[in-house]
DNA sequence: TAGATTGTTAATCGATTAACAATC
DNA sequence: TAGATTGTTAATCGATTAACAATC
């Protein structure tokens, strides 16, 4: 399939979350009106994105939410399942770990890293934690493709360019430190003072008129 | 001014952590080509941004680090300074508070909230913790503009309701629950499941080009 | 049938990039 | 001067929204 929008990828996400609630309340139907409701766009939007992804309802019933989840997986997740890391175990690296605990089957968090030995012998919410200069050996024996970066923003440009060494395919980079990736690595995240810093913009703005 | 575009809001945010570095080695001045460097994006892009707050460099010597600093300064923060509160004291909160101790002078968390009683005795990284339904009156007493939900999703969106009419004006959601808030309460945040499946789709388009 | 809904094209809006005049 | 740089307009790219035909 021809690639999709970056913002259709990360509704389809939402979509999924939003369907898989439905289908636990045995809901088997769904509107674009009540998918747009549940997570606050437009219908509009959501036709569009199903269009996108070639699939269709019907007039009477709209879609059909089992059908719709077993796409967006098949867009989403791959067959195999992708295996993810933590670069760093501070209080975000244990917050990462714990919340992704048994979410997704098809994207598993399978080991964790940090510089501090005090750490490395511990397991935490079931993932092992190893020395980080065993990163690049153990990224290659687990087939690890994406690492979640979390370690202090000193560190964080060198630690890149190990992971990209390694192999890893995708960073999700929660440092204040903007990495510096080849062209085919896939890069996101947030820094969290930039999001507050636009709020605070905003709030500020807002409060002006 | 003239309200800025979200991703210039954001850029300027960057912008500015880049030259606080600067300015710490000393560097008085810096071409666009540089400050874009720092971040990795285009000179062009900088110079436009730097056009649209208003403010002119000189041919010779590019920007001058300080007064740039300072214009940002004027842009993003309030002359008082903004308060910021966290709302629900789990690892991630913890994460939050300790990250930003201290980073910003203009941008102050001064409350955290949990309903659990243990935690509400504590003070954490010398932020005090107070009970949830406290919420309204410590957030109006300390004049609390932003908060920061990171409570479980299933209490999220009764959460966010309260945050709204105790006064808060801006929320960053790091839950999974999309949020239903009024028109001019700013609205931010990222959840990490989404984020991570962005990679995933990616890593996956990625490798089967 | 009338009303509600989907699927899709065209129009609009917003953000980035290309191009280039002006200047030191 | 020649070369490097800024500031800015116009063109392009990408995402959202409006409009509407088709259908049950």
């Amino acid at each position: 399939m021809k690639i999709l929008p970056d913002k259709t990828v990360e509704r389809l996400s939402q979509y999924r979350r939003a369907l898989l609630i439905c289908r636990a309340e045995n809901k088997t139907h769904i509107f674009s009106h009540e998918l747009a409701g549940l997570i606050h766009i437009t219908p509009v939007q959501v036709r569009r994105d199903i269009m996108l992804i070639g699939y269709t309802g019907t007039l009477r019933k709209g879609y059909d939410v089992h059908e719709l989840i077993s796409l967006i997986g098949r867009i989403i997740d791959t067959e195999e399942g992708l295996r993810v890391c933590v670069v760093g175990i501070g209080d975000l690296g244990r917050a990462i770990i714990r919340y992704f605990k048994g979410k997704r089957t098809k994207l598993v968090i399978t080991a964790a890293f940090d510089a501090n030995p005090e750490k490395v012998k511990c397991v935490y919410s079931g993932v092992p934690c190893y020395p980080i200069d065993q990163l690049e050996t153990v990224i290659k024996e687990q087939g690890i493709s994406i690492a979640i970066l979390t370690v202090p923003g000193e560190v964080a440009a060198t630690v890149g360019q190990t992971l990209e060494k390694a192999g890893i395919k995708g960073i999700i980079n929660y440092t204040p430190t903007p990495l510096n990736v080849s062209e085919n690595t896939y890069l996101g995240g947030y820094d969290m003072i930039t999001s507050l810093e636009k709020a605070a913009y905003f709030v500020k703005s807002n409060r002006e008129m």
